[in-house]
DNA sequence: GCGAGCTTGGTGACATGTCAACAAGTCGGT
DNA sequence: ACCGACTTGTTGACATGTCACCAAGCTCGC
């Protein structure tokens, strides 16, 4: 094995400074979010999924893929939001293994009460501090990344 | 309430790139570590912070702090940490109800085996990805996003 | 020096996430 | 039509994280 190569001290700040705003970011939205609307952050991704469809309805492993979770979380999940009222399973018309994932009407009244005030702590605790250079360069950046470990290479590789 | 200042563009791209690339990394990276060195993340953070310091030992509550975890938190991981021998618990010397977490020589042996290969990975992920205008751009802005969210601001607030 | 109120760390109950295994369904070659 | 290989979604066991609460110890005013 090759001798190391640390970060140095830019990279670590970048590091470091990702990681500790990762948490506090989590932190502060997740309390936000359930104060203010009473889910948790894995509920308000789902429901912001599934509204976003035409039909508010996506098949179980197209809404897991789309969220980068395992079939077995989302299944977990939705079996816990659905004994919430939050949304039901349907049977697949064609395909018998098949379920499909439909947001309820009290499903799209909690999503549509939380995103407001979601929006706005995303604002308050991030994009409001940020200025438009930072914003265009996180998105760049942020974007490069997700390519190359989504196995889409930008360029050819070594 | 007021009428809900949605994300532009720009903003979107940022703040969704922003969650998927934390979503990927953290799957490749937690993947890495446990397959190269049997480690989970919150493994590696415990070992890697109680590494940094002195005498490889903390007290709990300074670790809690440091890692912005909860005390509760910490103190189940330590348990199970505790059972596989890379920590242990001593009494604090002055103070009757402070336990000292202490790296043990296994704590020592697998973090000094488990962080050559997360560094590899850390850059291979993200940081050589990244152009050091990126880089810099990156540490300033979590930077300033953290001192927010930590209370502390670096100018007058409203 | 003592008692109210705080801090510290631990615990149990519960929520959430992971993993391996499984049943049922689909698909494709023959 | 049928069989083997794959896909889909669920489940149970277990690992991890959260929350409320508690026992023990500290601190500070009196």
């Amino acid at each position: 094995m090759d001798a190391p190569r640390w970060l140095d001290e830019r990279e670590n700040r970048a590091w470091r400074g990702y990681r500790r705003m990762r948490r506090l970011l989590d932190l502060e939205l997740a309390r936000d979010l359930m104060q203010d609307a009473g889910l948790s952050e894995p509920d308000y991704d789902v429901l912001s999924d599934l509204s976003e469809t035409p039909d508010q309805r996506l098949r179980l492993s197209e809404l897991a893929d789309r969220m980068l979770w395992s079939r077995s979380r989302l299944s977990h999940h939705l079996a816990r939001m659905q004994q919430r009222g939050l949304v039901t399973r349907e049977e697949h018309p064609s395909d018998g293994r098949g379920s499909i994932v439909v947001l309820t009407p009290a499903g799209r009244a909690a999503i549509g009460a939380a995103a407001p005030g979601h929006v706005a702590a995303v604002r308050r605790h991030l994009i409001d501090l940020l200025t438009p250079e930072e914003i265009d360069a996180l998105g760049a950046l942020t974007q490069r990344v997700v390519d190359r470990l989504s196995g889409r290479p930008t360029a050819a590789e070594g």
